[in-house]
DNA sequence: GCTATCTCCATTGACGCCCATGTTTTCCCA
DNA sequence: TGGGAAAACATGGGCGTCAATGGAGATAGC
C-alpha cells in the first residue's frame, strides 16, 4: 500500500468540491479491489485534537477507532470519550468520479478552510489544512527537530539493517 | 542489495530532470522484482536535519518512518513529531524510463540546488547536494578530522596510495 | 415544484513516455 | 598495446496522456 507523504494544495470550486491529490487516493482507498482501484466510496474525516486541521483516513483506520471503544489498548485513560468524540465528529466524505470530495460546513469551519485545502501526508492518513494556518503552525517544527538532534528511533525490520543513525 | 557508495554529479535539464546515477538506481528501488529490475516507481526524498542537502531513500525506509507514527498516535510525543516532520517534508519522486527524477521546488530550494546535483552514497541511503555546498561542508569535515588527528590506516594496495583521494 | 447532490463532459496545463543524440567507457581485434 | 567498434549511460526535446478544474445536465429528496 502506498504511503501518504508530502503536501499538495488543491482548490475548492464554486460548488465546494476539492480534488483529493491523486497519490493519496490509492493509499486511502480500501484495498478491496486492486482490479478496480478507483471504485472506492470515499474517506473519513474528523477534527484533529492537536491542530486546527482535519484528519482524514480510510475505513480500516476508522474501524479501529470504533473498536477502540471496546479495546482499551488503543487509548489510554480517556479512551472511551476520545473514540466517541472522534466518531461523533467524523464524516464520511464520498468521492465523485473525478476523485473530489465536499467538506461539510462544520469541518470547513473547524479548520478555517476557505477556498484552498492543503493535504499533508502522514503515512497512514493525512491532514487537511487551511494553507496559511499550516504555515503558522508548522513554522518552527523543522527547526525544533533539527535542534533536538534528530535521533529518530524507528522499528527495525528483519533484513533491514539500514542503520538508523538518523543523521538524516 | 547493492550498496550506495561513491559520488556522482549529474546535470539538471531544462525540464528539471536529473538522472539518478545508474549504480544508485537498483539500490534504491524496491527489490520487489529482480526479474524486472528497472521497473520500479522511484524514491523518496526529504530535507536533511544535519546538512543543507537532501536525503533520499527507498520505500522500505520511509515505511519504517511511518510506522514510527503508527496509526493511533493521536496523543503524539516527540518521537512522533519527528517522524511527522520527515513525512510532511518528504516527496515521492517517480522515475522516468531513463531513470531520471524531478526535484520539487521546495526540495531544490532547501539544498540550494541550481543546475547540478551531487549524489553521495551513504550505504543504504544517499544525499543530494549542490556541489559547491558539499565542497564547503566537506572542507570543514576534513579540517575537523585533521585537527582531531585522524589516523586511519589503510592497507597499501598497488595503485591505491594512502587514501583520501577517493573522491577524486 | 424547488433545491441539493451527483454524474457526465469539456478544457487546460503539467507530467510521463518515447525517441534521438552525444559522450564516455568497455571490449574486441589487429 | 593501441585503435576502432559497440554498448551503456547521461542528456535533450517532442508529444500524448492524465490529473486538476469548471460547468451543465440529470436525478433524488424535500
Amino acid at each position: 500500500m502506498a504511503l501518504l507523504v508530502g503536501r499538495h494544495v488543491n482548490k475548492i470550486d464554486r460548488k465546494g468540491r476539492v480534488s483529493v491529490p491523486k497519490p493519496f487516493r490509492a493509499a486511502l482507498s480500501r484495498s478491496r479491489a486492486e482490479a478496480d482501484a478507483e471504485a472506492f466510496t470515499g474517506l473519513y474525516a474528523f477534527p484533529s485534537f492537536k491542530y486546527p486541521a482535519l484528519e482524514a483516513c480510510d475505513e480500516a483506520f476508522m474501524t479501529r477507532v470504533a473498536e477502540g471503544l471496546e479495546d482499551l489498548d488503543l487509548f489510554s485513560d480517556d479512551q472511551d470519550d476520545l473514540a466517541a468524540v472522534i466518531l461523533e465528529n467524523a464524516r464520511e466524505l464520498p468521492m465523485d468520479p473525478e476523485g473530489r470530495i465536499v467538506l461539510t460546513d462544520d469541518l470547513r469551519d473547524f479548520a478555517s478552510i476557505k477556498d484552498e485545502v492543503l493535504f499533508v501526508g502522514r503515512g497512514q492518513r493525512m491532514l487537511m489544512w487551511e494553507p496559511a494556518a499550516y504555515e503558522a503552525q508548522r513554522g518552527d517544527a523543522f527547526e525544533r527537530a533539527k535542534a533536538r538532534g534528530m535521533t529518530l528511533k524507528i522499528p527495525k525490520r528483519p533484513g533491514a539493517s539500514a542503520g538508523e543513525d538518523g543523521d538524516g
